[in-house]
DNA sequence: AAAGTTTACTAAACTATTTTAGGTGCTTCA
DNA sequence: TGAAGCACCTAAAATAGTTTAGTAAACTTT
């Protein structure tokens, strides 16, 4: 079972190589092909079930119609639902995907990106940056090499880039807390707070209290470390609740914590929304079924793939588009449940 | 920033291309290169940051250490983990992965398959099949090219295949119902029953009847079609509730199903286990926190995608193991939760 | 009827690597 | 002193496409 080649085909047919070629990549008019031959040729090829190798193509033009995409952990179903946007809108422009995990560590992440440009010399890339890596982004940017950020960003450094109003949904998530009759709302988060979209959830947070006239409270935000969220959240939440002015409501900068949270207030025997209301950034199935259903902000993700792409096809294909940088920021939606009802 | 190559590399010492290519694939030694020179060549190519050309070295070699992955749908959590499993797996021995969803489409599976051999040159492919598509995959078994199915495969064909115990560990969940006291158990299954692991898991519930001495009813089992799970769930179920005599349990054959029945169930107002007990297939995050926690049928999702990745790479690198098939049948565990307790 | 134009095609170069089949110059030994 | 052996290295072919720079033959024009 040979693979069958251009060769094969010119053989058989006792036309030349360039000939079919030339056909396949419909350049038969701009040559002045006779129609006749470009059928003959046409009907041969699909005759003998013959498919273009991707590697001599490539070597050639330097076109591979690969893309990278780097996330944190692609077993994260919100990273693979964007993934799935991006290969359905990359395979209809005959691209393909090439799907890297990171772990958040920031050495792998640069040696992907090297990999993935140099060894499989994809023509883009799409990547959800840990913490601090902008000098592999600056380099990127500095020979012009296209690729988005997603879902986070560098404060400092600008490129192309497509994420959620972490702010604005942030604050809209706590004003809700607050209308709903909160008297002190703490914030949950991780510890590497310099990840944009955690700052960026924090401020809402703070902007909601200025809204509403509340004063911020130093004690009432706590990083929790990444490695350990479930006990960090619960030592946490145990010193809120049982200080002289216990908190009753919390907002998690993330399903994680969210989820900690559920276990605890159900380890400690309390109820939600009662002994506590909750409100959630990143609405996962989880939350739809879990007791009590939790609300939680909803971001878009297929519109964050979709957009993504847009750009990374225009970086692609227009060599002048990649000067400049695009932001996108997208709205997220809050979707209210009874975990903050007002009771 | 042009692109560094193999002969900027040798230029740039005054050697030939040859004697840099053989030091890179550690040839060396057995080419008598000298000690002195392997390091100089060495130092340069760190130094200059040079990495292979993947498509040139595909192109020569005809090993592009690409393999292929096709799934129903890789935003679907369950294929999500195991693409992680197998990313690991083949990161670790400088192998890529390209992931496609076929969302159960026999005709895009076949021409992804097609995709992937030919034109991407994938030099394995893992594949959990669709319905209906066993030709494609005599056809691949026929021209020894390796690959491995997961999670279903062919009852009549025989191919490399890493698969759970669905008959077992369905019969023991169903047991399970019946000893925690229900008398009707149900079975919701999904209607193209031919993919192999809907038919088993019908067979162990067929099973844990007959070990229980309760003659099996047609009635007590539907079908419903996958385009339309929600709606088909709730008539089904209200009908099974509202007969002469209702059921009092149902297994669900995967976890959309277990979901649209939660849906329903607090839809109707009703309470599980009190009104319904149920136990799932696919032990998903959602059942971890419904209301209640949902009894389901974990799957080892890592060690498919391990075991499947094993089983290829053995076929890749040894000829002669690709005549013969392995079958590897996974047990799965049974995690018992709130939703059918004995009351 | 020579020159120019058009039509329809092709030979060969090129891409970056691996691999085959040597080649060079030194030492060793008869 | 000339052949053999050895240590080290290299030229060129090969891989499967695309692209450049044509060419041959037929047809048109003057």
């Amino acid at each position: 079972m040979k693979k069958i080649t251009l060769e094969d085909i010119a053989k058989s047919l006792g036309v030349s190589k360039t000939l079919v070629s030339l056909i396949l990549n419909n350049k038969a008019k701009e040559h002045g092909i006779s129609p006749d031959t470009v059928d003959r040729v046409l009907k041969k090829v699909k005759e003998m079930n013959y498919m273009p190798n991707q590697a001599a193509r490539g070597l050639r033009t330097g076109k591979t119609n690969l893309i990278g995409l780097i996330v944190a952990d692609i077993s994260n179903p919100f990273y693979a639902r964007i993934s799935r946007a991006i290969e359905d809108l990359a395979w209809k422009k005959d691209y393909h995907l090439m799907v890297c995990s990171s772990d958040e560590d920031p050495e792998k992440e640069a040696q992907l990106v090297r990999i993935l440009r140099e060894k499989m010399q994809v023509e883009g890339l799409i990547i959800s940056p840990t913490t601090d890596n902008v000098e592999v982004f600056r380099d990127l940017k500095k020979i012009e090499f296209p690729f988005v950020l997603i879902d986070r960003n560098y404060p400092k450094f600008s490129c192309n880039s497509v994420v959620v109003d972490n702010i604005r949904s942030s604050q809209s998530a706590v004003k809700h807390l607050i209308d709903s009759g909160a008297k002190r709302v703490a914030l949950l988060t991780l510890s590497p707070a310099h990840i944009s979209t955690l700052s960026e959830r924090q401020e809402g947070y703070k902007l909601a209290l200025k809204e509403a006239g509340i004063p911020f409270e130093e004690d009432l935000v706590r990083e929790v470390p990444f490695s350990d969220i479930k006990n960090s959240v619960k030592k946490t939440l145990q010193d809120w609740l049982k200080a002289k002015q216990p908190i009753d409501a919390v907002f998690c900068a993330n399903n994680h914590l969210a989820v900690a949270v559920l276990e605890t207030i159900s380890d400690l025997g309390l109820r939600i929304p009662y002994d506590l209301r909750m409100v959630s950034f990143d609405d996962v199935d989880v939350f739809k079924f879990s007791y009590p259903p939790v609300s939680a902000v909803a971001q878009p993700i297929e519109d964050i793939g979709t957009r993504a792409m847009e750009i990374l096809f225009n970086n692609i294909n227009d060599r002048a588009s990649r000067e400049s940088a695009e932001h996108v920021v997208l709205p997220a939606e809050l979707v209210i449940r009874r975990s903050s009802s007002s009771l």
